[in-house]
DNA sequence: CTCAGATTTCCTGCTT
DNA sequence: TAAGCAGGAAATCTGA
């Protein structure tokens, strides 16, 4: 069932526009990302349908007529998938035209990324093979999301490498080293989009413990500058709002692995039919995927977070919600828990208050003010990252 | 395995 | 009355 409903959430994604649907909380348009076309272009609930069911734009262009942001949105899938510290990539390189790229040499790129520019050498080197070569990957890939979906269920991504590497040279991405991760997470990232968690987001660790506004990833992409890659960053390709028909993928705890439950105090149950809920819960909810830092990066892209929150004093970091159970579900897509309520989501910003990454504003409905302990919301700390 | 951190969930009571 | 807010308590998950 797990896997129904896994298999449910992807197709729901490509069936719905996203932020279209027509939902109390949200109304159309909010949070259509896309509406930034300057800025990096995320890829957005409208763009969903034919994007969710192929392959990234990316990945299917030849990398000579990459534009700044399939260059920005390549460099971070690599970013994400190593690991890399963005904080140490200079923007500036990561904003170049595709057709800049490709007349670089491996030496130079490694002068230029890192120890990154080596990966990235070999991948931009096979995109352009696959590219001008071949396309099968892409219908295979097409043919397993339309046809056969079921494959992408949870338990049997471990077939992928099998069925897709199989067609062999030229059908992919950075394969030159094709570890089973590698390839796994190339072909999930294909299915799920890339999107800002592919943008470098999960880099790094950013919770007001391990940073402060100095430090962590400042350069990092459309975002907070001091995400450092943090996994709060806004994922909006794994995030729509809920609507009406989505009550089936409620994920819930009902399928979790035998012996094991959901994450926080056990749910009643009276919900309803959930009970087909049930996306998996991530198996490695990663460290970093902060609330905070979720808010906060919602709130410094207020061209992309479209009515959900805004800034009351800028200056001082207060803010306020202005769709409560809206941002509630979104954070709840990001953890992939659509029970997510503003209340649950206000409880947890109300820890915050002890560890002083939030103040409180007394007498104020929805109205919560950025602490000391957080970062990446000032005005100076915002706007570094390109 | 234990522990700490970060939620998640539920609940009660109070306020707006 | 509904929606929020405040916190306490309990529970889980992840990473160290």
């Amino acid at each position: 069932m797990s896997a129904t409903c896994e298999l449910s959430s992807i197709l729901t994604k490509a069936n719905h526009a996203m932020y279209q649907i027509s939902d109390p909380g949200q109304p159309a348009g909010s949070l259509s990302l896309g509406d930034s076309k300057d800025s990096l272009q995320l890829l957005t609930s409208a763009q969903l349908p034919a994007e969710l069911l192929g392959p990234c734009k990316w990945y299917n262009t030849d990398p000579q007529f990459w534009s700044k942001q399939n260059v920005l949105e390549w460099i971070s899938y690599h970013v994400e998938e190593t690991k890399f510290d963005a904080s140490t990539l200079n923007m500036a390189y990561c904003t170049l035209e595709g057709s800049v790229l490709c007349q670089m040499s491996r030496d130079t790129m490694l002068s230029m990324f890192g120890p990154l520019g080596d990966r990235l050498y070999h991948s931009l080197q096979d995109l352009k093979a696959k590219n001008s070569v071949d396309d099968i990957t892409n219908d295979i890939l097409n043919t397993l999301f339309t046809d056969l979906p079921e494959i992408f269920a949870e338990d049997t991504y471990n077939l992928l490498p099998t069925v897709v590497v199989a067609p062999g040279p030229g059908c992919g991405t950075d394969f030159s080293k094709p570890t089973s991760r590698d390839v796994q997470s190339e072909l999930k990232m294909m299915g799920e989009l890339p999107s800002w968690s592919d943008l470098g987001y999960e880099s790094g660790p950013t919770s007001p413990d391990s940073l402060d506004s100095s430090s962590a990833g400042m350069q990092n992409f459309p975002s907070s500058p001091d995400s450092g890659g943090s996994d709060s960053e806004l994922d909006f390709s794994e995030m729509r709002l809920p609507s009406a028909t989505d009550s089936y993928q409620e994920p819930g705890r009902a399928e979790l692995k035998p012996g094991k439950r959901g994450r926080g105090r056990p749910r009643k149950l009276s919900r309803g039919a959930e009970d087909c809920m049930d996306t998996k819960k991530s198996k490695h909810a990663p460290r970093g995927t902060h609330l905070w830092e979720f808010i906060r990066d919602i709130l410094i892209h207020p061209e992309l977070n479209n009515g959900l929150m805004k800034w009351e004093d800028r200056r001082e970091g207060v803010f306020k919600f202005l769709k409560s159970e809206a941002v509630a579900q979104l954070w709840g897509q990001k953890k992939k828990n659509s029970s997510m309520t503003y209340e649950k989501l206000s409880r947890a910003m109300r820890y915050y208050y002890k560890r002083e990454i939030l103040e409180r504003v007394d007498g104020r409905r929805l109205v919560y003010k950025f602490g000391k302990n957080s970062s990446g919301w000032k005005v100076g700390e915002v706007g570094l990252g390109m």
